[in-house]
DNA sequence: GCGACAACTTACTCGCGAGTAATAATACAT
DNA sequence: ATGTATTATTACTCGCGAGTAAGTTGTCGC
């Protein structure tokens, strides 16, 4: 509620349907970023880009309906983006890619991101599940971890070995993402730096681990 | 919504107030977790333990009211049983003491530690920073971690040096809470062994980077 | 110009959930 | 037993927010 974040007082001009689309995705995303999902009204969204709340229903349907949609969009272009790094062969040079891309994309979804990728539980049964966005991330993680040290054990089993890391590296980037974003003076560079070492650490101490299994 | 995770049937016996308001507490914990915030009405709470709203009112007077008695006492809680770590002089040992706690924290509230650590911006305003429990870890975190080369920088400065870090390892650490939670099969020890080891990891490369400064 | 369709509004319904009387039942103190 | 505290309940009010029906206005093809 609070208060739609500001945004255009005059009458809105009209507008062809996709433009007007994209419009309220941004504002979506910048509302349900700022305030959650249960927290944020319709007509909130609606104010925030200066239209009325049949609007939005008539382009997405009802509220879960608009909150998929703007998942999928922001989403969908996080995953495009990470996968292609898929051509990079060195797995520690990939992992690294990667947190490029997620500081990026977290630099641009600046409020939003937290939604579209940890989805708050926000949206009813259904959407929850949509957002599996970071459930497609961790996947790729593991399965880059367990790259690491490909001789050491059967993938598969490897895989089942490095699932709590990747979990923890997902978790930190988050968290340092998180930290730069609310840090008013921090440099980018600063989080991106914390990031890679820490990446580096764990992937060390995974391969070690790994080595030390098959004796 | 969805329905109060079923419990006593039976109109509900009379209760000295003590007993039930740690029964209110425990209930709105599994429920808030359960559900979040905005999502669980009152009445499901009340239903919980078997008793109706204007009792809840009676003894928090609001919504957020149940909601800051039960964040502070899980929180307080957590934080008292870290904070008898400190005499251990050795940082690195204090960190893993510290997981140590933090793991048993979460095994015990299980659904509600999420809300009572990281405060999903729940409770309206006020609430929000009264969950600032993380915030407490998060420095004796920092704290602990500009400790392991005290020789290297100014005390000061290598706080803010290594705060990224400690807002990393705390995400890692409840990532894999997170992660052993709803991992049906996993032991709490590979836990615990995959968040010591990021620790060590970690701690590495700050002592390194630490030392690498002062040239 | 003039349909006709697309963009947009006003003005509702309806249910749910927070919060509140006003009232009933039970322990227990003397 | 009987008055009084405390524990509990039933039965409401009231506002907010999701969703909709019906009407209005601009704009584009011809």
């Amino acid at each position: 509620m609070t208060q739609p974040a500001n945004d255009k007082k005059p009458k809105a001009k009209r507008l062809p349907r996709k433009q007007r689309e994209a419009q309220m995705l941004e504002a979506a995303a910048r509302e349900f970023g700022r305030q959650g999902y249960e927290t944020t009204s319709m007509d909130d969204i609606a104010a925030a880009c200066g239209v009325t709340k049949p609007m939005l229903y008539n382009y997405f349907g009802s509220k879960d309906g608009l909150y998929c949609a703007m998942i999928d969009r922001a989403g969908s272009h996080l995953v495009k983006s990470m996968m292609a790094l898929a051509q990079e062969p060195d797995p520690l040079r990939r992992l690294q890619g990667a947190l490029h891309v997620f500081l990026d994309f977290v630099s641009q979804h600046q409020d939003s991101w937290r939604m579209v990728f940890a989805s708050d539980g926000g949206g009813a049964g259904e959407q929850s599940r949509i957002s599996n966005y970071r459930q497609q991330v961790m996947t790729a993680t593991i399965f880059t971890l367990a790259e690491m040290k490909p001789e050491a054990l059967p993938f598969k089993q490897a895989q089942q070995f490095v699932e709590p890391y990747a979990y923890g590296l997902l978790g930190a980037g988050e968290a340092i993402a998180q930290w730069w974003i609310s840090s008013t003076d921090a440099d980018i560079s600063t989080a991106r730096a914390a990031i890679s070492r820490m990446i580096e650490g764990t992937a060390d101490q995974v391969t070690q681990l790994l080595a030390q299994i098959t004796h």
